[in-house]
DNA sequence: CAGTGGTCTAGACCACCGA
DNA sequence: CGGTGGTCTAGACCACTGC
């Protein structure tokens, strides 16, 4: 017991703080090789074992270590590269600039619409209802890479009433965010592929009848409820899009 | 301190027990309603309270409940409906099961073939070194799927080597847990769009030039390395595949 | 057997919220 | 202000591994 707490209030947490450590410790080895002890850890950094743990955990999560019981706490022999990972929700631009791209937008459109049958249904509200719309080609470099459209639900927007301010560049999740913090918890996204139609294929830069990925992404409130909708479309080609997942 | 076990050794991990009473408590609320506080929970189940927070990050993990800073834990409003999730690693059988359906399996096909160059890398082996492949078709009812090929490591081969037993029906991800348990640590699944040639059109039942998803996945071991790779591609109609994501 | 990671506990302090 | 969830600690016991 006797839980004294640092000297200074913690505001980056702990565990990132050791697990920021710990990947330089890791830069130091060869992969497979042995990581000192949880005790041995938490005795050099300062911390509780349990502290250490929570570090060595999120390192093992994306990859980076390897933990085996009886035995100990390795380096990975082959760190799976994370271009754009969909294992948490990042703004659009976000996801292009750890692709290697650097982010660009075109033809910004905002617009306040009824919502379609279909939109009212998975925002849980009425059709009709008055939602505000953004679509946006977002670039990689100079080449196009995904065509998104927003619905934002009007409790969204009863939240966030002035988007003036809004910039593109931020995203979408990263306006909400910064508005609003705290109000997104999770997302759902439905995955599917589809064929260009004309209206696509011209601003995408691929040929009509080209086969696209699409995502259905429906975002969801602290609450529980659905604060915005989007539909996006992209080629794969420059968003080289993964999943890390465990067993 | 003081940390007294419980009187068994526990098997199946305290917090999931938990939370299967907590998801018991969650039936008889209604959506919003507030749950007892940690404390609470904590003497009410007899364990401590990280425990009953191991818990709950859990139900809040799959969006079962909502919790907030100073206010309390609630019942989710609407839960997210999770069809095959992405979020962890399945055997496909299991992903159509979760989709409401009854996995089957056509056209299967045993093979050993020399590592081709791309499947080489994505392995780590030598481009020659002798794989094992499994290719077949995974039904849903009546309904062709998934048409899924697998290219198994050397390593994998030479830990598991007897493949006498292995049956469609539980998957290869099933097959390779039950014979090496705790070998799987991760996969890291890359998402594409493709249209349907005319080997992959006959058997998933869809006109050539159809917009299939293509999943290219590689399993990766408790060491780092690679175990297999498959390739996979539906039609996306009988598997709704979601992603349910943290912000 | 000693050392490792895996699990759980009891308790402390903090930050946040509503009354 | 009291109650909530968020964080961290110190320490116990367990299960597994290799010597």
């Amino acid at each position: 017991m006797m839980a004294k707490q640092a000297p200074f209030p913690h505001r980056p947490a702990r565990p990132s703080i050791i697990a920021g450590q710990l990947t330089e410790l890791l830069k130091t080895l060869q992969p497979g090789e042995r990581l000192p002890g949880e005790l041995t850890l938490s005795q050099q950094f300062g911390v509780s074992r349990n502290t250490v743990r929570d570090a060595l955990a999120a390192l093992q999560h994306d990859g980076a270590v390897v933990r085996q019981h009886g035995q100990g706490t390795f380096k990975a022999a082959a760190r799976v590269p994370l271009h754009a990972s969909l294992n948490r929700m990042l703004p659009v631009p976000e996801l292009i600039r750890q692709s290697g791209y650097t982010p660009g937008v075109q033809n910004l459109i905002l617009a306040t619409e009824p919502a379609d049958e279909d939109t009212a249904l998975a925002l849980g509200i009425e059709p009709g209802q008055s939602t505000r719309t953004i679509e946006m080609l977002y670039m990689a470099g100079e080449q196009p890479a995904v065509q998104i459209r927003y619905t934002l639900s009007p409790a969204l927007l009863r939240a966030v009433p002035d988007w003036a301010d809004f910039t593109p560049q931020e995203g979408v999740l990263g306006f909400i965010v910064r508005h609003w913090p705290g109000a997104v918890s999770h997302s759902s996204t439905q995955i599917s592929a589809v064929l260009a139609t004309q209206e696509m294929a011209r601003p995408l830069n691929v040929a009509v009848g080209a086969p696209l990925l699409r995502f259905m992404t429906l975002g969801i409130g602290i609450d529980g409820t659905a604060l915005y909708r989007n539909v996006s479309y992209q080629s794969g080609e420059f968003l080289d899009v993964h999943i890390l997942r465990p067993v």
